[in-house]
RNA sequence: GCCCGGGUGGCGGAAUUGGCAGACGCACAGGACUUAAAAUCCUGUGAGGGAUUCCCUCGUGUGGGUUCGAGUCCCACCCUGGGCACCA
């Protein structure tokens, strides 16, 4: 008998047997529910992380659990390979991106097999693959005809560490969401999903997503950004044609407008500041602050500056003729890019026009006439209308749609939205990304590259040709001939955002080698929607939008036939160490492979969801983990001293209380794992398991005769029920005790509520709301029994001698709570 | 400023619907086994007070409230993490 628990050859033996014998590749098979266990898929980055291994050993427990359940299960994984950090590396080694990526693979791909993960890895991706971004490149030839992917010029977010272009999702406090240098402010032509197209459908179809979590759902409505409004056309003074259309929310004000300001970007300004009679100190101040970096121009507490053009705008409601500003407050990529300043109403035109001096005109008034008015602040609620002809004495609601139905009937308002998400910007300066299918032709223009020709493969090239215009350089690459007119033309040399990869990679898993589409329509309507999908809350809005904007323009092309793939979302916390994010920088990373060669995978695994509840913070602590490797030696050891016993005797015969008692608390664990397993409540499940084990270790250690087939029939139960956790471990013990087929062919076991019921009950005897006494009865016993059994308890006398009882509150199986008089009260009816 | 989480022993964390606060694990203390150590096992472990087996009081960020009964519900506040933010 070999009693130690050796993890490392016991890992290696199942993991050997569940690939030889391709147990976790998933096959369309109607025949069983299907279920789709997605997890957000690894960046190549080098090494496994702790991180990852939370990530895909939640997953993995639930892939276990409903396969087990008897669930179609489709478990798949990928690689996001394209990217940045990848083409510096390979840099830095002097080796192309390719290989550096390739090799991270190999070495990733063998530490998801040593965690004993049960991925289908005949389905596996990897996006720098021509076969997977020719895909890419067709749906960006799709997008682009239907002009949902367009070119402009522009200002963009530029990080120098990078040497690229980010997108506005990539950019936070003014930093790069890759290394943290500051974003400055470039004008240059890039290409852009239109994904404000969506806006309003990215909006709505949240409300669908009931799996997600509220705090994703509100990020992605903050993003969103929506405003409901009017735009107001503004004539300028002395001109009938041009007018100046300005945005609000808050029409009803319109009558306070004093001013109108646009932002120094704003097309008339630019007419202005280019004509001969231009006013000098209109154009420097246009000049410098176009200069400002956009993260310090916009911060709230960047002061006001502004200046006059010298125009006039006339108030379309009242004829009021009101000057025209320019101030840096005011920004182009928002609603029309001018505002009509409305001081008293409005904080940051209240500041302003202190500071110009320019009038300050009070048309609400609060509904409750008795508010202070304070001096330095805009009354900016809601309240009835003043100086405003008509208008005055109505509620700004009411106002406010009288006054937009006037507006719209004079054709000089319209109803209007406005969204604070901007186009995703995708085209990036690097090198190690899928080439963008666009050819400049001199004659015809922009050409997409004809759908046949894909894909556009991007060039192996050595380290040593890596650089900012990598793919420029290689004049093969660069030099095609125009599809349509033939002449010489210049193929795009930038790269798409990787984001664009990962953006639907999720639908290529159900049919990873389809090569005449990028996916096949039976395969994605048999497997979709997600199931449940596992990441890190830091894609909220990231990945997590961009991959929903991508499903409704697929839709819309006719490739899938639903509005929002995942079902389910989870968001898992990070694994911390010592209360920070574990980094090579602070040098508190744990490395996975050093864990499994201590203590194994299993232990890994169980600790990594023991530790803390799933979508939370998980502090490493090595302590911790001995623990969970502990529980396995117990169990170990308990199995070998039940391994020869016959399971078959605890139906056939009449069982003693301490037995009955064990294999009550066993289908008590049963409920208990498969309730929080559905609910996502990995920690309580295990340690539900431990309880298990320890009732059985007590019933073990009472002295009395034990019942070995019953103890063993237990330890069969914790098996299953803990092999979604520590799946080699239970497999092995399975096998030991003598069952030859795998755990994944085995059924998750179901509990009989009639043995998991308790046979006595404690229940509680409250005086005044204070447990002063207990009693034990049978579940069900009536509520005037209890009543009886709880009058009649001792203590219950004590503290209830000479005092009248008022009410008796009976909860049934649980309480009994005799209120009595306080003694306070006795005093007061004296 | 607006919108969301979270605050429970020495620590990580439990507590289905308002019904025994502190499951499970760690740490710590004492004990058993051992020549010894490791490993393992047993006992104890929220705070305070009294008692030889037991009992009492307090206790889930703070202050109020609802209720027979509140970690859980309501109001106000404090701390903390996250998202959005000169967004018209």
């Amino acid at each position: 008998m070999n009693n130690h628990y050796d993890f490392t050859s016991i890992e290696q033996k199942w993991q050997q047997r569940w690939t030889e014998e391709r147990e976790f590749v998933a096959q369309e098979d109607s025949s069983a529910d299907k279920y789709y266990v997605l997890e957000m898929l690894p960046y190549p980055s080098g090494a496994l992380h702790i991180g990852h291994v939370r990530n895909y050993s939640l997953g993995d427990s639930i892939a276990r659990f409903r396969r087990m359940q008897g669930l179609n299960v489709m478990h798949p994984i990928g690689w996001d390979a394209f990217g940045l950090p990848a083409e510096n590396a390979a840099i830095q080694r002097d080796i192309p991106p390719e290989q550096w990526t390739v090799d991270n693979i190999m070495t990733m791909k063998a530490q998801c097999q040593r965690m004993g993960w049960t991925y289908d890895w005949t389905r596996e991706i990897s996006t720098c693959s021509p076969e997977y971004y020719r895909w890419n490149q067709w749906m960006f030839v799709q997008m682009y005809k239907r002009g949902l992917a367009y070119l402009q010029r522009g200002p963009v977010n530029w990080c120098e560490q990078c040497q690229t272009v980010l997108a506005n999702e990539q950019v936070s406090d003014g930093c790069c969401w890759r290394d943290g240098s500051q974003v400055v402010e470039k004008e240059l032509e890039q290409w852009y999903f239109r994904i404000t197209e969506y806006a309003d459908q990215l909006l709505e179809d949240l409300d669908q997503l009931e799996g997600w979590p509220d705090k994703v759902r509100r990020m992605q409505q903050n993003w969103i950004g929506k405003s409901v409004g009017w735009t107001v056309s503004f004539p300028l003074q002395n001109s009938n044609e041009i007018t100046v259309d300005i945005f609000t929310t808050r029409l009803d004000t319109i009558y306070g407008a004093t001013s109108l300001i646009l932002a120094p970007e704003h097309p008339l300004v630019e007419t202005w500041v280019a004509s001969p009679n231009k006013v000098n100190e209109v154009a420097e101040f246009v000049e410098d602050i176009r200069h400002q970096r956009r993260e310090v121009r916009t911060a709230e507490d960047t002061e006001k500056k502004g200046v006059f053009t010298g125009h006039y705008a006339i108030n379309p409601f009242n004829g009021e003729e009101i000057p025209i500003w320019i101030a840096n407050f005011v920004l182009m990529g928002y609603g029309t890019g001018a505002i009509m300043a409305v001081p008293a109403h409005d904080q940051r035109d209240f500041e302003f026009s202190k500071k110009y001096a320019l009038p300050i005109k009070v048309v609400i008034k609060p509904e409750v006439d008795s508010l202070p008015a304070e001096p330095n602040h805009a009354f900016t609620e809601h309240g009835i209308l003043t100086n405003s002809e008509t208008y005055s004495g109505l509620l700004s609601q009411v106002a406010q749609k009288k006054m937009g139905e006037f507006g719209c009937q004079k054709g000089f308002a319209n109803k209007s939205t406005t969204y604070r998400l901007r186009d995703w910007g995708v085209s990036r300066q690097r090198y190690w990304g899928t080439p963008i299918p666009m050819i400049y032709c001199p004659k015809c223009g922009v050409v997409p590259v004809p759908e046949e020709q894909l894909p556009v493969v991007l060039p192996k090239v050595e380290s040593a040709q890596l650089g900012q215009s990598t793919l420029a350089n290689l004049s093969e690459f660069v030099n095609v001939s125009c599809p349509k007119c033939q002449s010489p033309a210049r193929r795009e040399t930038d790269t798409m955002d990787t984001f664009v990869d990962s953006s639907w990679y999720f639908y290529r898993y159900a049919s990873p080698q389809c090569d005449y589409a990028p996916i096949q329509g039976d395969a994605v309507q048999h497997w979709f929607p997600v199931d449940v999908y596992i990441g890190g809350v830091e894609h909220a809005i990231l990945h997590l939008i961009y991959m929903r904007f991508f499903t409704k323009v697929m839709r819309d092309l006719g490739l899938v036939q639903f509005d929002e793939p995942v079902k389910c979302l989870f968001t898992q916390g990070m694994v911390l160490k010592d209360g920070s994010a574990m980094s090579k920088s602070r040098g508190n990373v744990v490395s996975p492979d050093e864990v499994i060669q201590k203590y194994g995978a299993d232990t890994l695994r169980l600790f990594v969801l023991f530790a803390a509840p799933p979508d939370r913070d998980l502090d490493w602590n090595d302590r911790g983990l001995e623990g969970c490797f502990r529980f396995l030696k117990r169990l170990w050891r308990m199995v070998y001293q039940v391994q020869g016993e016959n399971t078959d005797g605890s139906m056939s015969r009449e069982l003693n209380g301490k037995e009955r008692a064990l294999l009550r608390k066993s289908h008590q664990t049963i409920r208990k794992v498969s309730h929080d397993l559905e609910r996502m409540h990995q920690n309580t499940a295990i340690a539900a398991i431990m309880e298990l084990l320890n009732f059985a270790h007590e019933y073990l250690d009472s002295g009395e005769q034990c019942d070995l087939g019953l103890l063993k029939e237990v330890l069969e139960t914790i098996a299953l029920l803990l092999s979604p956790f520590a799946p080699h471990f239970c497999e092995e013990i399975w096998e030991i005790m003598g069952h030859a087929e795998s755990l994944t062919f085995t059924l998750w076991p179901t509990y009989e509520p009639e043995l998991a019921r308790e046979e006595d009950i404690d229940i509680v005897i409250q005086v005044n709301g204070k447990i002063r006494s207990r009693f034990s009865a049978s579940p069900g016993i009536s509520k005037d029994e209890m009543e009886i059994l709880a009058m009649e308890d001792e203590k219950t006398k004590v503290y209830t001698e000479g005092k009248s009882i008022r009410n008796i509150i009976v909860v049934p199986d649980k309480l009994v709570n005799i209120v009595v008089q306080q003694e306070s009260e006795d005093d007061q009816s004296h």
